[in-house]
DNA sequence: CAAATTTCAGTTCCACTGAGATGG
DNA sequence: CCCATCTCAGTGAAACTGAAATTT
């Protein structure tokens, strides 16, 4: 965090990466508070997003739709199983494969989470109008799709 | 790293804090990436950053100029002084203090990593055209002054 | 045989904390 | 006595790696 009494390099503060990555700093210290205060998880909300979207899948899958990395994948359904928000069974059709189903708890708790979460959101997008809003999201698909696309 | 043949959940792909820190992370890694070819860090680049704009000054100063954590200071300026980037020297008005002064050497260094961080700052915008650019710098920065003054 | 899935153990990077030693 | 500075050691989160066990 810069210190507010001490001037950063000019160069700094024009520079894209550095303006992203400080934005991206504290949305994650808003988000990663928010979720402490929740007793969760960014990864635990992502987990839950991709089952209510998508309906129960095995680990690998969730994985892949969240972009947890399959060891964090392992860790964190431990903690949703432990907390009955999560059901694990076997996949009768694939023995190699876990089934994760929401439980109805797993999906009051990802209401909740989620409207936290939105609520962040709107405070970091506070000082834009709605435009404004949809005019950053907009760029940063923008470069997004290009990265991807490389 | 969202895999690009598994869809992700849509919320997460319409929400700011997502698209903010996956182009952070892209940014990132385009500049993790420069600095190791380089055989530096960002730590070094922020460090001779302040040092060029501000002069020589204590470490604590720089970490304030920088932001970086007083800790990894010492650590980034023991490697920028063994390769004869920049000179400690006690202060002789305050004891307590080293004073920290780039050598002829290091603003050559300066410039080679400054030129290599702007080519980052070029490629990943490439998407966005000058005025987009100019938008996307101005939002963010109105992001972060609201947030430093919260 | 190769490939995919789950799991565990460990690594790396970054930001940060705590504490000691020195000095103002 | 309190505060600032420099340093070292260590912590914690997040993303990742390697390898073993199981199954396809």
């Amino acid at each position: 965090m810069p210190a507010a009494d001490d001037a950063m390099p000019s160069r700094l503060n024009e520079m894209p990466t550095w303006l992203i990555s400080q934005t991206a700093r504290h949305g994650h210290r808003l988000l990663a508070q928010a979720f402490a205060a929740a007793d969760s998880s960014g990864y635990q909300y992502r987990l839950l997003a991709a089952l209510e979207e998508f309906g129960p899948a095995s680990q690998a899958a969730l994985g892949r739709r969240t972009g947890i990395d399959r060891s964090d994948v392992v860790a964190a359904l431990n903690d949703l199983a432990e907390r009955g928000l999560v059901d694990r069974a076997a996949d009768p059709a694939d023995r190699r494969r876990n089934i994760i189903t929401v439980t109805a708890a797993g999906t009051g708790r990802f209401q909740q989470l989620d409207s936290m979460v939105a609520d962040v959101q709107n405070r970091l997008l506070a000082p834009l109008s709605r435009a404004e809003h949809r005019q950053l999201t907009r760029l940063l698909r923008r470069i997004l799709s290009h990265a991807s696309s490389q």
